[in-house]
DNA sequence: TTGCTCCTCACGTCACGTGAGGTGGC
DNA sequence: TTGCTCCTCACGTCACGTGAGGTGGC
């Protein structure tokens, strides 16, 4: 039987949702001392240790040291705690819009994955879509077909150099059709696909054609498009933005990765 | 020299963010392999592991473990990816809110903290109070002043099984100032300190006393309050609310925690 | 020649988790 | 006697981090 007013380690372990095995290591390095322990060694803990381990475990959580939260709890007082406590919540809050970011480029991986499981593999389609934000990169330097990664990468430290975050998917910018057909494998500009982004993508009617293939290698795209356009009667205005639906997050096969070229589409008025 | 397009591992690694030695752990166990060896052995990275080694990242900070990862990567397909992404951001949003419950928590902390360190030691104020949001637990059925432990954990056992964050302060109850001088060691009810909280501890006048002392051990703060009623010609209607702001969470030396006992003041109308 | 970056072991470490073998009260 | 909870080692493990000692191009 516990002594009056004391839990068992089991007790405490299932109250707080803390593992036995975490608290018996928490009793070993003298973070967290059973309040009590019995003549036959059993752990015994308190009701006031609840608020505790749940800061302790907070804080350990939030990524402090062990050895960092014994020094704290062996000299605690007041304003200490005060201090760190205050210190903490604000790096904490940092990491959570941290953590929020990378859930938003999940979202937009997610929402490009959704689009290319719904697209026929070849197929030619008139779209309407809504404003889209995104970071639109400067005009590249490079402007031969042979220097594609260069002009990639010194998109990528650019926008690294400026603070920007370079973990949403990249695309590449084309002023007009012209431009795409007679370069396609050298965007004018690139953009992050990023919802926080400043920089519009226009909503309206837009031609999209798909195609399969790695970087680079848009195939007989160009050739559909343009087929389609004339056949249904269309005026290609640009700009051209093509995306990558399927690329190596998702796909083992490069010859596998789906790209969609959009352009925008001239509107009768 | 970096062959055309690729990084090496430290151009990679300030690129991204992620230290040297993770990536080549990664590339060790068969995560991330570095996109080309030289002949000297040096690991060369593709633009486009940014956001392979993005996503990675991120959900084994979400907390996958990496053989998971591993198997991931290495039979991944959009619609595998999509249900992986789908699943781990649903959980992350979970874990996002808990994490927001720790820093409500730690805030209350602080916010009590703060209190205590502003207050006299042995003082009796007159205070206006906000109302306060609180979560406040049935009629203690034990009645008897050793019950004192009993009673708390039969509250927090209710609270538990009520599905209740436990986490927060817990403060003590009494319907009057009579109930308080008759047996001042054992509320009639606990409360948790919750902002989420439905309950109310209602705004206006309040008669603040803080004493110095384990709980259970009022000393003469009643006295103190009392006299100072008088004194001030106030009528105490109740309830009274105790609250410790310095605890066992902040302060080594039981005899030093500090509480604050308030009683509501009948106002003039 | 000096600096810089890269390499491969081997080992350390942080915070636990997991048995194995045994005790002790209803 | 059976179940249940507790104990103490000892060892494993997961995801890296940290040197030590050496290479290789400007």
């Amino acid at each position: 039987m516990a002594p009056k007013g004391l839990l068992s380690i089991g007790e405490f372990s299932r109250l707080t949702g803390i593992p036995r095995s975490k608290l018996i290591y928490y009793d070993e390095i003298g973070l967290l001392p059973a309040a009590k322990r019995a003549d036959n060694n059993y752990r015994y803990y308190a009701l006031n240790q609840i608020l505790t381990v749940g800061f302790i475990n907070d804080l350990a959580n939030f990524g402090t040291p062990l050895k960092d939260l014994l020094a704290l709890v062996q000299h605690r007082t007041p304003e200490v705690l005060l201090e760190v406590l205050t210190k903490a919540t604000e790096e904490q809050k940092q990491k959570i819009a941290i953590l929020k970011e990378s859930l938003t480029v999940m979202g937009v991986m997610s929402d490009l994955m959704t689009l290319g499981l719904k697209a026929g593999d070849s197929s030619v389609e008139i779209v309407e879509y809504e404003p889209d934000y995104i970071v639109l990169g400067g005009e590249n330097t490079h402007q031969d077909a042979a220097t594609f990664y260069p002009a990639w990468l010194s998109f990528m430290n650019m926008a690294k150099k400026a603070g920007i975050n370079i973990n949403y998917p990249v695309g590449g910018y084309f002023e007009n059709m012209e431009r795409f057909i007679a370069n396609p494998g050298l965007p004018s500009r690139f953009y992050f696909i990023n919802p926080h982004g400043k920089d519009v993508r226009s909503g309206g009617k837009w031609l999209a054609g798909y195609v399969r293939g790695f970087y680079g290698q848009p195939g007989d795209l160009i050739v559909r498009m343009l087929d389609f356009a004339k056949e249904n009667n269309l005026e290609l205005t640009g700009p051209v933005y093509n995306t990558f639906l399927f690329d190596e997050t998702s796909t083992v096969d490069p010859d596998q990765y789906l790209m969609r070229a959009s352009v925008k589409i001239a509107e009768d008025e």
